[in-house]
DNA sequence: CGCTCAATTGAGACGACGTCTCAACACGCG
DNA sequence: CGCGTGTTGAGACGTCGTCTCAATTGAGCG
């Protein structure tokens, strides 16, 4: 994390940007995190260590971190944005249940070889991917079996 | 499209609904689409085309048609969600431009395989997925390439 | 054919989420 | 210290989708 944080503080430097208080607040705090999490769940979580941030800051700096590279905003499940830490050299894809909304990570080896080849079919240079896999876990499976056996 | 029309009507008449104007109007007009739209973009079309509808209508006739499998609901892009009809054993994923936002349609053969396995391993039932590769395209990575030249 | 009642609709209020504005503030630098 | 630029918080604002509710429609039935 020590250098994900260089990173981030040369991002703003190169970019005659300052590193504030807020905004080191809210990397760490977003680096303290394992999965992805919401604008919300952040501000939420930043005010509750004691730092007074504003939703507007919130957003302005997941932005900044999202050009630098560090962060990775994403759009998954029913509204609004997710966004997580970046894993260096592992991109993980959701299985999202469309009966209780659970969203489970999964790591899929195979699809950046199948990325590669569709891009250079059309001509697309790619950045990331993002797979979501809609369908229903096991609980809710064998909840709505059992209600239609009643 | 008869055969989805019937699907359609079948669907509302096992539910104790009903095949009113709007209805049709907005099911004929999304079938006439090639590809992929907005709600606003339905409402205007079906506009077009004479008929009185509502915002509330249109989104409560896409719920209907998701529900009844006829269309697919899709979160792609910066913001708003899109619908399209499904083709039948052929679903395709997207390719998004991040400099100017266009969407391109591809189909990924290999997709379906790697998805049943990753299910099963996580005890999931698919029901569909959703891959969406985020780059440049031809146009914008060179015009990116000049610019860096400049 | 007209009744009846539930389904449907349109208009607009509402809610969630993200962005923008602007005045006050902070920080680096001469 | 004072200047200038970057940053912030509060709240207004915009967009998109949902909800409410009174008016309307339409299918079934006598």
């Amino acid at each position: 994390m020590l250098q994900e944080r260089e990173q981030f503080a040369g991002y703003l430097r190169g970019q005659g940007l300052r590193l504030t208080g807020e905004r080191l607040a809210l990397f760490e705090e977003i680096y303290r995190q394992h999965g992805h999490l919401d604008a919300d769940a952040l501000l939420a979580a930043v005010r509750e260590r004691g730092h007074r941030v504003s939703r507007a800051t919130v957003y302005r700096t997941l932005d900044l971190l999202v050009r630098s590279g560090l962060v990775r905003k994403q759009r998954v499940g029913a509204r609004g944005q997710l966004f997580e830490h970046v894993h260096p050299g592992q991109q993980h894809d959701h299985l999202v249940c469309s009966a209780c909304g659970r969203v489970v990570e999964f790591v899929s080896p195979g699809i950046t070889a199948l990325q590669a080849e569709i891009c250079r079919a059309h001509g697309f240079s790619p950045a990331h991917h993002q797979l979501q896999i809609t369908g229903l876990c096991n609980a809710c499976r064998d909840e709505a079996a059992a209600q239609a056996h009643a």
